[in-house]
DNA sequence: TCTGGGGTCCTAGGACCC
DNA sequence: TCTGGGGTCCTAGGACCC
């Protein structure tokens, strides 16, 4: 039976969240900065239609924003990821189902849906999501994944609807003509470029080659995709909540740090942040990469970085920071200034496959296990950083990026609640 | 003056083994 | 003089995604 997938696509998300408590900035130009307000990450169609590119630096286009009266905000992803959630409770109730595949994006697959009337249902899910959380979406509807993703883009760009159906071959070659290469999902910047040498402008141009040539040119990931735009249903819905197999937590500093006391603070808390979130997805880790990069010296940055391995898997942030620090240790040059640290935990694997490998059980881990549950309980119900490790040092951080735009958390904190006047 | 953060997968090449 | 074949594991680097 073939298969059928949409792809509801929020449109310029993190501006639109922005607007949902802002409507007089309806209409209005609103870019949203990246932590540390460096650079430009979502853009209304305002800012776009002004030539304001994605990830551009903000001092280079703050004149022409400021010029044309937009709004900016440092991204507030505690706001952004509630509006997600809410996003998501919406789709499920309409759908057999759903993959979360990104905060703004998800797939669904339509095969089981009761009705074949897909531009009806698409409709009704754009009206509910537009009057249960305030954000447009896009919708495309086609046989594989890949056609929905390109008919989502159709309808945000060109379409009048906001949903764009590609099920007839006759629709299916007008989309890929229309879609340049480059806006091919999968088919990145490098690859582009490559293909644009050869003569290769839309998805139609590549869709027409030989296998064998893509395969050889553009590995087997290059052929799913190509396979996926002729109408081939290859991919498919990805549901299961996987377990992270790298976690990484990392921020540029608001300004130059060169004390390694500070970075030491940094590198502490970003392990603490990471093993919280390794824990509650029932994992183990063994080991855990340090990394920092320099202020530019002679025009370049250095990027340091090295591994510390636990000696034994481990659920102890304990355990992790010491590892980091001691990583640190080994990397960090008083001669250098830095902007940027990191850790990543490796090595993660399940808890369940960890604990069936113990011939005897460890009376200290279980209390250190037993231990973190608790801290984790008390961060939860209390706030982050209830409890924390000292050598966190947050009473002394001097390290935390720049956010001097960000709204308030509107739908997550009572003291950010909005306000009605009367 | 000033440029984010968090992931995944694939491939090539080296080390090592029988 | 001449130098196999097959396999695994690990890592670094490159490509992609949002």
């Amino acid at each position: 039976m073939a298969r059928v997938f949409a792809l509801i696509d929020c449109n310029n998300f993190f501006a639109s969240c922005e607007r949902v408590f802002r409507p007089d900035l309806w209409h209005k130009p609103v870019a949203v900065l990246s932590n540390n307000d460096g650079c430009i990450i979502a853009r209304s169609n305002e800012v776009k239609a002004l030539g304001v590119p994605m990830g551009v630096p903000l001092f280079k286009v703050e004149g022409l924003l400021k010029q044309h009266g937009a709004a900016l905000f440092s991204a507030n992803f505690t706001l952004y990821g509630d509006i997600s959630q809410r996003i998501t409770d919406v789709m499920s109730s309409m759908a057999p189902a759903i993959e979360v595949y990104s905060v703004d994006e998800s797939f669904i697959d339509l095969t089981d849906l009761a009705s074949s009337n897909y531009a009806a249902w698409a409709e009704e899910v754009r009206t509910r999501i537009w009057h249960e959380t305030g954000i447009p979406v896009s919708i495309g509807i086609g046989p594989s994944k890949t056609l929905a993703k390109a008919a989502a883009e159709y309808a945000k760009r060109q379409g009048t609807t906001g949903t764009h159906l590609v099920l007839e071959p006759s629709d299916r070659l007008q989309l890929l003509e229309w879609l340049p290469l480059e806006d091919v999902w999968g088919i990145g910047r490098r690859f582009a470029a490559k293909l644009h040498a050869f003569g290769l402008r839309s998805a139609a141009d590549v869709a027409a080659l030989p296998d064998g040539w893509i395969l050889k040119e553009m590995t087997i990931k290059g052929l799913t995709t190509v396979r996926e735009l002729r109408g081939d249903t290859i991919l498919l819905l990805e549901q299961d909540e996987t377990e992270r197999k790298t976690i990484s937590r990392s921020r540029s500093f608001g300004h130059t740090i060169r004390n390694i006391h500070q970075l030491e603070s940094a590198v502490a808390t970003f392990t603490a942040q990471a093993m919280v979130k390794m824990r509650a997805q029932d994992s183990v880790t063994s080991g855990i990469v340090t990394y920092l990069k320099t202020k530019k010296v002679n025009d370049t940055n250095r990027n340091l970085a090295t591994v510390t391995s636990f000696g034994e898997p481990s659920v102890d942030t304990g355990t992790a920071i010491q590892a980091a620090i001691e990583g640190l240790a080994r990397i960090y040059d008083a001669d250098f200034g830095y902007q940027k640290a990191g850790i990543i935990l490796v090595g993660i694997q399940s808890k369940e496959a960890w604990q069936l490998s113990l011939l005897m059980p460890d009376s200290k881990r279980g209390k250190r296990t037993d231990l973190m549950s608790a801290v984790d309980l008390l961060n939860r119900r209390f706030g982050p950083e209830t409890i924390w490790h000292a050598s966190q040092n947050l009473r002394a951080a001097r390290w935390h990026s720049k956010h001097e735009l960000r709204s308030p958390a509107y739908t997550t904190s009572w003291h950010d609640l909005p306000t009605l006047h009367r």
